[in-house]
DNA sequence: CTAGGGTTAG
């Protein structure tokens, strides 16, 4: 019964082993300790931990040591890394001995949750029972202190053992490449070369994983000539690390070839395809593979949810991400925060503030990527004030904030316009926390200092900054000396952005119309030609919006779509009504060289109000109208949709290259600042 | 009768 039992529990089968346990029944062998030793570990194996444990409860109190271990083995591999401490803690306290077998298990258990205290203690256990010359024991150990990012006494178990141990070694180079230490985790792969160790199907995903870290395309493929030769083209793991490496690297061809030859394809082979498109800006082709996925019959998991929903994200495709997440709920997956933070800040990119909150509300724990995401999601969506509220929360809850955190909430403060906030949140950022301030965070503040007129201690902490100031600074900058009509510091700012930036339209025509604005119309001209004669050409405005998951886009005066009357007619209706309310059209934003009535024909037609009167047609009465914008909202545009959320009784969405605009009876998110 | 290591995200 042992042998089958054995048998049973290597090759998993739990139907035979099943049938084992009712013969053992029958034959009143229950109380015999090699038979249900047998069966703890038959059922462990097979995923019952229920059954084990019942059956270990089972037995009479006292319980050999081999049972005792095949429990601790059982939980540690069903991932029960707590109850495995706990059994091994009661283990020790019935006075039971443990043995080369226990230990293993016990410090794999400690390493799944970095418990390197508890393995410290087990490790002094080891030591006095004369058990550390076990080789199983030792890589067991080396991999704890690995895991446990203890490099130094990995290395020192490591360096104490006689024979090269292949498994030993793996674990080392995991550990080094998990710290960040790829350079020691390749000189341990050449030092195995140089010991003509011999490699196993372990060796080489971390070792890809190393080279996918280290963007080392050379040594890779010459490593993936090697895997050839030596044959393990044939392990699915080898071939996902390939795939990933490739796909880390941008050679997404490449891993599209090892993908193909792959006879099976697993989650992890797709998602490495997936995020390496994500990740070189191929959003698209991202949520594409993700369907081929599902066409193949592959079930999602929580790694390729989250970065599907942040592709959703990067492309604001709502209804597609509600779809991801709705599918989601109905796998029956358990809710996890990396899918939970993904869904928040698509929710949030996408405009839809409120989902993000119910989101957020629901999670059970909340790390520092989730407070981020809240804290920048309500300043997107122009809810400055509730980031701010969001980041004493999250202070108060003990969490501490990251570099990034402080980029969400000064960009808050900035668009919120909370002045003091903003420079003592500044101030408190390398003070309390001891994050220096990169570019981003200088580039709020100078945004925050710009939009609050304080152009000269803008500059000032410009010409302050340690770092070198990058675009969006400078842009921060030009922003603001446009607001306040400063020409002197708007050209110097406008001059770097050229440089920086030579194929960006903008700063070339914020200059130039800050230049009309003063009357210097020669100037204004000359950086026309200047753009001109450098083959830069302006973005032209662009709006969509999606309606029944197909989007409708629209140029300014665009003619095109196959409703145009219809739209026509409903964008004069609106401008009639919205007229009546009091809009007055600024013709300051149309072009200078038309009479008043030329110049007000060519504000009513704009992209963005195209998309509103299309909206309004398609869009359920009660329903928000999301329209989506390149370019920023115009000032003429920005006015009239105030107007038409009112007149309308309509919330409007606009979510520009800015920000998001919420427009709401007669009024908008934005605070007229953007 | 009981034991050690690998690939995917943010």
């Amino acid at each position: 019964m042992g042998s089958v039992l054995r048998l049973c529990s290597t090759l998993g089968l739990l139907r035979r082993g099943k049938q084992v346990h009712g013969y053992v029944i029958k034959t009143h062998f229950e109380s015999n300790d090699y038979v249900v030793t047998g069966l703890v570990d038959t059922y462990a194996k097979c995923n019952c931990i229920m059954e084990a444990e019942y059956l270990f409860r089972m037995m009479p109190d006292k319980k050999n040591h081999v049972m005792w271990t095949a429990m601790v083995a059982g939980y540690s591999q069903n991932g029960e890394a707590l109850k495995a401490m706990e059994c091994y803690r009661d283990m020790v306290v019935e006075g039971v001995e443990s043995n080369q077998f226990t230990f293993p298990s016990i410090l794999t258990a400690c390493a799944a949750v970095k418990a390197v205290d508890f393995g410290a203690q087990v490790h002094g256990c080891i030591v006095r029972t004369g058990f550390e010359a076990n080789v199983f024991v030792q890589s067991a150990l080396v991999d704890m202190y690995a895991k446990c990012s203890n490099l130094d006494r990995a290395a020192r178990v490591l360096e104490n053992m006689e024979v090269d141990d292949v498994v030993s070694w793996n674990s080392m180079i995991v550990g080094c490449v998990r710290q960040g230490c790829e350079g020691k985790a390749l000189s341990l792969f050449q030092k195995m070369h140089a010991k003509d160790m011999k490699m196993d199907s372990f060796t080489y995903p971390s070792v890809l994983n190393c080279f996918a870290s280290m963007k080392d395309i050379k040594n890779a493929m010459s490593v993936h000539c090697v895997i050839l030769k030596t044959g393990f083209e044939d392990y699915k793991l080898v071939n996902n690390a390939l795939v990933d490496m490739y796909a880390k690297q941008g050679s997404l061809d490449c891993a599209f070839q090892v993908f193909n030859h792959m006879p099976i394809k697993d989650v992890v082979s797709w998602t490495s395809l997936v995020t390496g498109y994500a990740h070189n800006g191929h959003h698209e082709e991202a949520l594409r593979l993700f369907i081929d996925m599902r066409k193949a019959g592959i079930y999602p998991d929580h790694i390729v949810l989250a970065s599907i929903l942040s592709a959703c994200a990067e492309l604001t495709v709502l209804e597609f991400g509600q779809q991801v997440h709705a599918n989601f709920v109905k796998s029956g997956l358990k809710s996890s925060l990396s899918v939970d933070n993904s869904l928040l800040t698509m929710y949030a990119k996408c405009g839809c503030i409120e989902d993000a909150s119910r989101v957020f509300d629901s999670m059970q724990i909340q790390d520092v990527i989730t407070w981020t995401a809240i804290i920048v999601g309500y300043a997107q969506n122009g809810k400055g004030k509730d980031s701010v509220r969001f980041y004493e929360q999250m202070i108060a809850s003990g969490t501490k904030p990251d570099f990034i955190t402080f980029i969400g909430l000064l960009f808050a403060c900035s668009h919120a316009g909370l002045l003091e906030s903003g420079r003592s949140y500044f101030a408190s950022m390398e003070k309390d926390y001891g994050i220096k301030p990169g570019a981003e965070h200088y580039a709020c503040m100078i945004d925050l200092l710009g939009r609050s007129g304080k152009l000269v201690e803008a500059e000032a902490l410009l010409n302050q900054m340690d770092v070198e100031p990058d675009a969006t600074v400078w842009k921060a900058l030009l922003a603001a000396c446009r607001v306040h009509g400063n020409l002197e510091l708007g050209e110097k700012a406008a001059k770097n952005l050229f440089e920086l930036e030579p194929n960006n339209a903008v700063p070339y025509i914020m200059l130039s119309n800050m230049y009309s604005a003063s009357g210097k119309w020669e100037e204004a001209a000359r950086i026309r030609r200047m753009m001109k004669s450098k083959g830069v050409n302006k973005e032209p405005g662009c709006s969509w919006i999606e309606v029944n998951s197909i989007v409708h886009s629209f140029v300014s005066e665009d003619r095109g779509h196959e409703r145009t009357a219809e739209i026509y007619s409903k964008v004069d209706e609106m401008t009639l009504s919205i007229k009546e309310a009091g809009y007055v059209p600024d013709t300051s934003f149309a072009l200078h060289n038309l009479d008043e009535k030329g110049k007000e024909l060519g504000l009513a037609y704009h992209s963005e109000k195209l998309a509103v009167a299309f909206g309004l047609l398609t869009v359920p009465p009660g329903a928000p109208i999301r329209v989506f914008k390149n370019l920023r909202v115009c000032g003429d545009c920005h006015s009239a949709m105030k107007y038409v959320s009112r007149a309308f009784h309509r919330h409007i969405i606009l979510r520009d290259s800015n920000c998001f605009h919420h427009f709401k009876e007669g009024q908008c998110s934005c605070g007229d600042y953007w």
